[in-house]
DNA sequence: GACGTGCTGTACCGAGCGGTCAACAAAGGC
DNA sequence: GCCTTTGTTGACCGCTCGGTACAGCACGTC
């Protein structure tokens, strides 16, 4: 047999993740990856291909994890509707905005790479179609439970509610007021689940 | 005296812009930037300054156009209603998408450069502002026409369209089908301005 | 037409980039 | 204990980056 890896493929993905998230995609350097990952380049190299593909395991990892976020609070939310409010307000995060500003990983990146990067584009495209699906989904379940009008269209209402997340996703990032974002986010929750 | 400028101001900044929104920030060089404007480096550093310089030279002239386009959208609409309306589903841009995959400059520089250019954050924020407080004379218009319910708070309805607005841009930079994405856009404006 | 000033093009700089490679280290099989 | 295989390390590659320096050139002035 050979020498085992010294490393834990998860953890790295991990490391490398928030670096690309915090830095962009260009703005982050192989040497940012060393550092964070506490590889050298052969190792990452030999692991995970060149940075583009590194990038892209990622993406992956960050956006299984989205989707897998999304169905949860849906599945656990006891009114479905609660959980489409909490989706719009997500991207609020913590009170002093640090999370806000950050964004989301697909989201930055996509407006970085999109019109360059078909695989990511596609991505995003995948990842947003299963999250449209899963509130289509609660929103014909809030249609049940008697909190969202029977007349709403569920997959018209779950895109409505994707764009306006993103929207706040992004204004977020602007370094708006929390407090200011955080009232946005609930008068579009609000505007798009009326009583 | 001495010998003349060959070259146009406000067209090098022009396509200087261009250059910016289609391949952002970092992935714009400075032969990308010669190339697009037609001067050397030496006529580029000489009248502009530095390549970051450069850039908010250009976002700037981007952000007052685009100011500039609101205002004129809402003073020259029968009624204020139809100018949000419009500006929701803006974003669309032409049938074939280019428009919508290119996405904004101001959004997708914020989107890069953001959480570490406090300036870019700034001129975004400064924008999203003003366009805010058009939007919320708007609103107040449209209630006195009659087409807004008077119940409802112009500021925050103007921040509501607002996020809308940017979530359609940004679904637009995924490469999202055009006229899924109209659909969203007319959904949107629909659910955040009852008749 | 000589002058001087500011624009222009180019050669050049050090630094950092993404990526490669060969030598070395660590494991189990024999 | 040697061999094979795989992981690790760090030096090294060519290239492009943003930025500077400078020599020459075109123009309006006098």
């Amino acid at each position: 047999m050979a020498r085992p890896r010294q490393f834990d493929e998860e953890t790295v993905l991990h490391a490398v993740c928030e670096q690309f998230w915090d830095a962009g995609y260009a703005g982050t350097s192989l040497q940012d990856l060393m550092r964070v990952s506490g590889l050298g380049k052969g190792s990452l190299y030999a692991a995970f291909g060149d940075k583009h593909e590194l990038f892209l395991r990622a993406l992956r990892r960050y956006t299984d994890a989205v989707d897998r976020g999304v169905r949860r609070t849906v599945e656990s939310a006891p009114r479905a509707v609660e959980a489409l409010r909490a989706f719009v307000v997500s991207p609020v995060g913590d009170p002093d905005g640090a999370a806000a500003r950050r964004g989301c990983l697909l989201a930055n990146t996509t407006t970085e790479l999109a019109a360059t990067d078909p695989v990511v584009a596609e991505e995003a495209r995948r990842t947003y179609a299963g999250i449209t699906q899963v509130l289509a989904q609660a929103v014909a379940r809030a249609q049940e439970e008697g909190d969202v009008p029977a007349s709403a269209d569920p997959e018209e209402t779950a895109r409505a509610l994707l764009a306006a997340q993103q929207g706040v996703t992004y204004l977020g990032r602007t370094g708006m007021d929390v407090r200011t974002l955080e009232a946005t986010a609930r008068s579009l929750a609000d505007r798009l689940l009326p009583v």
